[in-house]
DNA sequence: TTACTATATGCTCATTTACTCATATTAACT
DNA sequence: AGTTAATATGAGTAAATGAGCATATAGTAA
């Protein structure tokens, strides 16, 4: 338990997984989105990952991320308190319609 | 909610958290329970109650701590996952031992 | 093959965090 | 007033963490 708070204790983490929440997203993608170093959320993405939080799948050169389904049937409550909060988050409106127009533009060429 | 995580990202805060699911406690009763020193879990319990997760009040030279009624009502989710996950700590049938031991003694003269 | 793109990772630096000791503060009791 | 007990807090230290740069790796395409 303690290691999934860990993985929700850092701000840039959880902005990823509002993202998320409605999309999976390559790496490039968030990156566009959030405006922080590839570096950064490439380690950002394997934390959660780690964690048990987000699982990955690769297509061609692209690494997708997605909330891993294990997480939400074993941790129910935890993520239905989540999918609430991560659109309060300060940033939340602002990330998403970032996210809306870097898809629907394929801005990656890594449309699936 | 970044601000709940990180105080919920440090394994003996949940050891706290896991022992005032059943009572408040003082202090030096949690010390007992916990074997981590005094200035420790003072600051623990600090950390715990500016995160809103606790509040505390006084008796006579005993600080009492509790779990925050509004953190219950606003976060409901997540308090029922805590609920349940905190019981299932590694420590939590040693720690639980001990809280019971420590408050049927009345081992720091404070029982209320 | 070579060039290019996306992603992961080694390294370093700065910041934060947890821990400890020592001390301050507060309350109770003689 | 002086002593004792409980708690909070200042200061120092060590470890963990996040950020950034440079580079390695892997997959695609020419």
């Amino acid at each position: 338990m303690v290691e999934i708070f860990k993985a929700l204790a850092e701000e840039s983490r959880l902005r990823i997984l509002s993202l998320l929440l409605e999309n999976d997203m390559c790496v490039c993608e968030i990156e566009n989105c959030l405006s922080l170093k590839q570096s950064n959320i490439s380690r950002h993405l394997s934390n959660l990952k780690a964690s048990g939080i987000l699982e990955s799948y690769k297509k061609a050169q692209w690494s997708y991320y997605k909330i891993n389904n294990n997480f939400i049937q074993e941790n129910q409550e935890l993520w239905v308190y989540l999918e609430k909060r991560l659109k309060e988050l300060p940033s939340y409106q602002e990330d998403y319609k970032k996210m809306k127009k870097c898809k629907s533009e394929n801005i990656c060429n890594c449309l699936i």
